[in-house]
DNA sequence: ATCAAAAATTGAAACGTTTCATTTTCTTCA
DNA sequence: TGAAGAAAATGAAACGTTTCAATTTTTGAT
């Protein structure tokens, strides 16, 4: 193991030369020379104990999600990787297992593995004991959800209009009895989607009828139970708009159980993409998130804090989703 | 930042048994109460750098996988987590999408980062320089894909009989004329999959026809092209069988586009598994592999390793895999 | 009660950096 | 050419552990 004052000696200058190389600040051309040509005839590594032992600086940041099997966790992911891994840091992605309390366990753990900043997704919206951390100085930014009494750093998507522009392609193909499944409404974006979903109603005057708003799991089973309860209604809605992942996968499982046909006897809108969601007959209209463009914004404001630049703080940046647009909304004229 | 000095002063005895107690060997039971009091009382953390610093010990594990967001991966990474989070392990993830370069960098980055063992899916089986990383006593655990001339542990699953069971069950419904889309053979997977079709169509006497066998990348757009070949044949398939995710996935997408049915006007039967694939009409037949098993498996491997138990070494355990049969493989009589 | 052996504790060195008060070297201008 | 000021380099302390030789305490046999 070669260290500093191994390339201190061979380079003939202090170790405290090397040190002001490495951490690059200005020093004589030519002991800068000798030094690079050390370091690599030593084939020089620095020793990130040593460094952090001083510095208590990781190069590491936490990633928090609850479930890394989720197809959006990891797309936001490779946008934080997008940006941190350029850097040097490393990441080290913890899942939550949609638990609260596995979540809170997780916070500790990346707390004394000693990450330089955290990105955490919330499990839900009421509570996150980052309180902890933030007073350690450590900055967090959120990702997807907000959550109450948390004045921190945010990259979420604006699912209020994301909701809206569902809601509102299905009126605009003529349909006024619509279902929604929405999510647990301590979840901060399954309360935003459900307001897209009733400002739209409003907006195009069509009242608001109790039965068709149901609610369900935001979690891998999630949404069978909230699409029977709406098909078994004596007036049945004759589009329904599911507000995730799960909820929207397992509609169409619930759908074609049935021998329901998408698009003819009945109408579905989802959230979320996947390649195999276009490859249906029809293919499914979804709202699509900018899950990279979330992991990029995230990382960015994440490095900003870090340097030690808190202006603007909150910072709270939302961005726009996308309305993929199909047959599997019947057009009903 | 409270130190084990402080500790140590709080409970009157010596740093050394502060450090001995921590590190599990035997105190005097009466120190042991007075230093537990204490730890609990300055809510005292021990500092992993200094730690690491002695140790050259991080408490951290690399985990090298081809792409974040392939379902594959994450659901090993399960199964990694299930085994190494109990321990107190961070789990350092990195993606080398798909680029044997990219896959060089960060595995050196992982060494850089000093991590005490490391998980590696490799992009492909005809190079992986761990040679450095494995000369300075870094255990590396191989899953999925063997590497040639790697002398290493690794976890895969029995390619050979997984493809061989999906052919047989083709066969057995009547076919004769079947399709594979085959992987790169730079892959070691890839190899075992062709493999076994072949050696099923020679058991049950059936020629091999060249044409038949087709070669896709085994990447995210992969097999489009191939599948377009094999139709375009003069005496077509009646069974075509794809041995990756993406491969079936973009097979059932030139299918549907062409406006074919999968069961009726050409059969499928496909590799991996996602809930989607069973919503289909009809559902898709495919080879189901154990990933989490495949995780739990590796880590408990490697945690061996890195106790230093270095018996039976190289040890490589073959995972079984399932056949989901459906219709989307006609039955010919 | 005594002593030898075993068990437990002590305290200081060592791990490889960064940092900072000093010292040395370089630059500029009269 | 010399002096003052700026720039760069030096070297030792400090970071918080673990480890190990030396020391103290405990145990158990006589």
């Amino acid at each position: 193991m070669t260290t500093i004052k191994d390339v201190a000696k061979l380079a003939n200058v202090s170790v405290g030369t090397v040190s002001r190389y490495i951490n690059g600040h200005r020093i004589k051309e030519e002991n800068r020379r000798k030094i690079e040509e050390a370091i690599h005839q030593l084939n020089f590594k620095s020793n990130p104990f040593a460094r952090g032992l001083r510095t208590n600086k990781t190069l590491t940041v936490g990633v928090l999600i609850p479930r890394i099997t989720d197809i959006f966790c990891t797309q936001v992911i490779e946008g934080i990787e997008e940006v941190l891994n350029p850097l040097n840091y490393s990441i080290v992605i913890c899942s939550a297992n949609d638990s609260p309390e596995q979540q809170s366990e997780k916070l500790k753990y990346l707390k004394s593995k000693y990450v330089d900043g955290m990105i955490v997704m919330p499990v839900n919206s009421l509570e996150l004991d980052v309180e902890e951390i933030v007073d350690d100085g450590i900055p967090v930014v959120l990702i997807d959800r907000l959550v109450k009494n948390c004045e921190l750093d945010a990259v979420v998507c604006d699912n209020v209009n994301g909701a809206y522009s569902a809601v509102e392609m299905i009126i605009n193909k003529g349909h006024r009895k619509i279902g929604i499944i929405a999510g647990p409404q301590d979840i901060y974006t399954a309360q935003e989607r459900l307001t897209g979903y009733l400002r739209a109603l409003t907006d195009y005057n069509i009242e608001i009828n109790e039965d068709y708003i149901v609610y369900a799991e935001y979690k891998k089973d999630g949404g069978i139970e909230a699409l029977n309860q709406l098909l078994s209604l004596k007036d049945k809605p004759t589009a329904v708009f599911t507000t995730n992942y799960p909820t929207t996968v397992n509609s169409m499982k619930v759908i074609m159980e049935k021998g329901l046909k998408i698009g003819e006897d009945i109408s579905l809108c989802g959230y979320d993409q996947t390649d195999l969601f276009q490859m249906f007959h029809p293919p499914l209209s979804v709202v699509v998130q900018p899950c990279r463009e979330i992991g990029i914004s995230a990382a960015e404001i994440l490095l900003k804090r870090m340097n030690g630049d808190f202006g603007g703080h909150p910072q709270i940046q939302r961005l726009k989703t996308k309305l993929i647009t199909t047959d599997s909304v019947k057009r009903l004229f």
